[in-house]
DNA sequence: AAGTGCCACAACCGCCCGGAT
DNA sequence: CATCCGGGCGGTTGTGGCACT
């Protein structure tokens, strides 16, 4: 089997992104979830891989992403979770509400891998951490990945436009009931839940990057504009949307996500995608 | 002040899986 | 059943900031 390449590499940005490319991305992926990663950079009017948007998005962009350092509590339930289930980062992050497998990994290898490096793990010890060796054996069984799913505490699923988009982080029994800093709504074609935890980074003394800071301001900048930002559904349905954009979209002309000052609605995808009449 | 090395983290790469056709 | 495709995952690399000399 060939594979196609993720990306036309030719003409196509890489490495750090900008505020604009995350102002792109972030406003259109809450107003129109993520149908496809490959095709949204297209619409976004962005010059990046697809996989590279998600990366993004699910790294950094999206809410209740928790920054900063780690508390003493993570960092032994980190331990001990690697401990039992090897190098398996997105299900140990999603134990860790907020925090996503690349910082969780990128954690271990940094830190907690020299701190704790005189203690074998017993995954390494029964044979279970042998995941770096080979790769057939990295991933868990069908069963273990649904369970990883269902407990992700950020877990992100967004459908195609129809069924209606789907912004989820799904609850999981590991999550702590903390209302104050999570807000969720359901309807019945829309999940979003999200936590604005602008206040809650209490020990945020690492680096801040230029980008830490860019993000809060969006949130705070598109909370400001749509009171309801992150409970409001994006989209119940594909209808909604072209009824009466100008009606829905809650950005100024300059916010919408956009390429060279021209609004670029995937109407033609839309389209293709239902066969409808407009 | 300049050079160097280290560290933390963002991002990329390649592989794999599951669903669709 | 074979193939294609999108998405997810883990390993690795690149880069910027900081401390030290």
């Amino acid at each position: 089997m060939v594979r196609t390449p993720c990306c036309d590499k030719t003409g196509l940005r890489k490495g750090t992104w900008t505020p604009e490319e995350d102002r792109k991305l972030m406003a259109y992926v809450t107003r129109y979830g993520c149908w496809n990663w490959r095709q949204l950079p297209k619409f976004a009017g962005l010059a990046r891989c697809g996989k590279s948007c998600r990366l993004r998005w699910m790294n950094y962009l999206r809410p209740n992403i928790k920054r900063g350092s780690y508390s003493k509590e993570e960092e032994e339930t980190i331990v001990r979770l690697h401990d039992s289930l090897g190098n398996r980062w997105s299900a140990i992050a999603a134990q860790l509400p907020g925090r996503t497998d690349n910082e969780v990994k990128n954690h271990w290898h940094t830190t907690l891998k020299k701190r704790f490096k005189h203690k074998p793990s017993a995954a390494a010890k029964d044979g279970k951490d042998n995941s770096s060796q080979d790769p057939k054996l990295r991933r868990g069984t069908s069963r273990e990945k649904e369970e990883t799913k269902l407990n992700d505490v950020d877990h992100l699923l967004i459908s195609s436009p129809n069924p209606p988009l789907i912004l989820e982080s799904s609850l999981s029994s590991q999550q702590p009931a903390s209302g104050d800093q999570n807000s969720s709504i359901t309807t019945d074609n829309t999940v979003v839940s999200s936590k604005l935890d602008s206040g809650s980074d209490d020990n945020s003394t690492t680096t801040n990057t230029n980008t830490d800071i860019h993000t809060d301001t969006l949130l705070e900048a598109y909370e400001a504009e749509s009171s309801n930002f992150w409970t409001e559904p994006f989209l119940s349905d594909i209808n909604y949307m072209w009824s009466d954009v100008s009606s829905v979209v809650p950005y100024e002309a300059d916010q919408f996500p956009l390429l060279d000052g021209e609004i670029l609605y995937p109407f033609d995808f839309y389209d293709q995608l239902q066969g409808l009449d407009l």
